[in-house]
RNA sequence: GGUUCGGUAGUUCAGUUGGUUAGAAUACAGCACUGUCACUGCUGGGGUCGCGGGUUCGAGUCCCGUCCGGACCGCCA
């Protein structure tokens, strides 16, 4: 062995032992007379110490040191006479009389320190050194922590961990494929899982009832900050189970978390139907850390001569609690938010509710005092608070208003990154109609299954059926969802059809579904949780790159690989690949 | 596909109305220093101002294009 102890260990209670440490030289500081040298592995640090008068030469050997240095170093703990209290091991110090150089370094393009140099750019090229950094690791360790949990906690429920393949069948559906060659079959592709949905499903079949993955899904669409082209998902499903039965299951497995990885425990978790969300918070992943939600006033204000209300579909607005002193530039500031093309919102209206009782509007010429004073009445609105308000075609303006509650929650401090609010989304519309393709969609995917009692309106409003879908969300994140799957082969063959399948298509796409369905498929359903994002949440993080080892940037791109890169004309051949560009 | 912000020393950044030899901090190198722990002090080296074109007597600075990176919209069953 190299090592006796780790940099993080050694204490007090080891003075006078013979230790061997082995690290990396985080930094040394020369005295001339002696010099101390900070020793760094994944543990800790230690104090090497190395003096003039006791070995000369072996001082002059460890002054040579540069940063990151591999070193192995062996001497006695001895407790040091000016103590910093600032480490674990601050107590002692490790007086040197064996030193090896194990290796030499570059002096790194960035502080391998908490408070690094280097930007973003520069520590992804290098990730290998980022993650020498404690933060990094860190949050590396916290995921650790969370698989580690997770598993326990579903092997504790009877829940066994299945593999399923990664080189898969391209479907229609969904997000677009990333795609693999087949050599051995010319012109056929493989598909990376968008995630393992029907093998899942099979292994219901199949009759093992409680199944769960953490496993990588894919998915090549744009990127975001909380979005990656591959992705870690805990993946679940159970048979023999309604719906009931999953969001219980569920919501004890993120109690557990938060539990025993936070030490936060966790109410129960409220239920909000999409139709609710959508109407109060004008999302379908609110964040419940505060209220603020939306009041509709179509019945206070309209036909009172002011234009843009009469001519919207949706008048709503929300109240922001102590918010009546905002001045001019700062409502200019919430206009201009709610201007920018990404939110759409065409003006603000105001109304601030004074201290003194008294209102004060953008729209007074059109609103009487005694009219404003029923508007704060819907709000529940008190001296000292300011209403604000959109006003649109209902869908894009409820879009809007969700942004600008968001922006002020941040803005009034409501939005405490160690506060969570969990809740579950339930009764999501099972399908959604997409203008440019001119047919229906699943909104969650096609082997959702609709609500019994909507099964009716399959056929007269689709657009109607509920379906017996669900959605975690924390503070505005979310963090899983799921469905309650079609077991029945005549129902999944109605739903292909619906989605604009021909019967041979449906057969082509999802024959082997549809055929392990007449052998005997269990009623089943499941759940899956985006992994990188529970972690980023529980780290306090918008970033799930921060909680990945070796993420890829905005473009998709792993920049210390250089991947993805072009391949060898021999390879393409080999493929009977002919790139036309 | 679109919107927006950025690219200047190894690194993080400053750089005035377009005007002298492009600065600071930090990192790095050298010297001095026996209790430091962001050691300290002194000295030094270090620049294709992302790239290409244009305007101008003169461009890090203005204009056009392009590449790269960040955030967002579309997209993400």
């Amino acid at each position: 062995m190299f090592r006796s102890h780790t940099c993080g260990e050694l204490r007090l209670s080891h003075q006078g032992q013979t230790v061997t440490l082995a690290g990396w030289v985080q930094r040394s500081r020369d005295l001339g007379g002696m010099t101390f040298l900070d020793l760094r592995d994944r543990y800790g640090i230690t104090q090497l110490v190395f003096n003039m008068e006791i070995n000369a030469a072996l001082c002059e050997q460890a002054r040579k040191l540069g940063r990151e240095f591999v070193i192995q170093a062996k001497g006695k703990v001895a407790e040091r006479s000016n103590k910093n209290n600032t480490i674990p091991t601050g107590e002692i110090e490790i007086v040197v009389d064996e030193l090896i150089v194990l290796n030499v370094s570059k002096t790194p393009p960035f502080t391998i320190e908490d408070e690094t140099d280097g930007g973003d750019d520069l520590r992804m090229k290098y990730r290998y050194l980022d993650l020498r950094r404690n933060p990094v690791r860190n949050n590396l360790e916290l995921r650790h922590r969370m698989s580690i949990v997770s598993r326990n906690y579903l092997d504790a429920q009877g829940f066994m961990e299945v593999e399923t393949p990664y080189l898969i069948k391209s479907t229609p559906e969904g997000a677009r494929d990333f795609v693999v060659p087949s050599r051995m079959n010319e012109g056929q592709f493989y598909a990376l899982p968008q995630s393992p949905q029907t093998f899942k499903q099979l292994l219901m079949v199949s009759g093992y009832d409680r199944y769960y993955q953490i496993v990588k899904c894919f998915r090549d669409e744009d990127l975001r900050a909380d979005r990656q082209p591959e992705f870690t998902q805990i993946d679940c499903e159970m048979a023999f189970v309604e719906q009931e039965d999953i969001l219980s299951t569920f919501e004890g497995l993120v109690r557990h978390l938060f539990k025993a990885v936070k030490g936060v425990d966790i109410a129960s978790l409220p239920r909000m139907t999409y139709a609710d969300a959508m109407k109060y918070y004008g999302c379908d992943k609110p964040d419940t850390r505060f209220e603020m939600r939306f009041v509709e006033l179509n019945d206070l204000v309209k036909n009172k001569g002011f234009k843009v209300f009469d001519d919207a579909g949706l008048v709503v607005g929300i109240n922001a609690a102590g918010a009546a002193e905002y001045t001019r530039k700062q409502l200019d500031e919430l206009t201009d938010f709610v201007k920018r093309p990404q939110i759409g919102a065409t003006g603000l209206v105001y109304c601030r509710y004074n201290t003194d009782g008294t209102l004060k509007s953008s729209v007074d010429k059109f609103y009487s005092e005694e009219e404003l004073k029923r508007w704060a009445e819907a709000f529940g609105a008190k001296p000292g608070d300011l209403i604000l308000i959109l006003a649109g075609e209902a869908n894009k303006t409820r879009k809007a208003l969700n942004e600008l509650r968001l922006e002020m929650g941040t803005r009034l401090g409501l939005r405490d990154k160690d506060t969570y609010s969990c809740l579950w989304v339930v009764d999501f519309p099972l399908l959604e109609f997409n203008e440019d393709a001119n047919r229906w969609f699943a909104m969650h995917h096609p082997f959702t299954s609709p609500k019994p009692e909507d099964i009716a309106l399959l056929e007269s409003d689709p657009g109607s059926v509920r379906a017996n879908a669900y959605d975690m969300v924390v503070n505005g994140v979310e963090v899983g969802g799921g469905s309650i799957r079609i077991h029945d082969r005549t129902l999944q063959a109605r739903m292909f059809e619906l989605l604009g399948f021909s019967p041979e298509q449906a057969q082509e796409q999802f024959g082997f579904l549809m055929n392990a369905f007449e052998f005997g498929a269990p009623p089943h359903g499941g759940i899956a949780f985006g992994f990188d994002r529970l972690c980023s949440l529980f780290g306090g993080s918008e970033s799930i790159r921060d909680f990945i080892a070796f993420p890829k940037n905005n473009s998709g791109r792993d920049v210390m690989i250089d991947a993805p890169s072009p391949i060898d004309q021999a390879q393409l051949d080999e493929l009977k690949i002919k790139l036309n560009s």
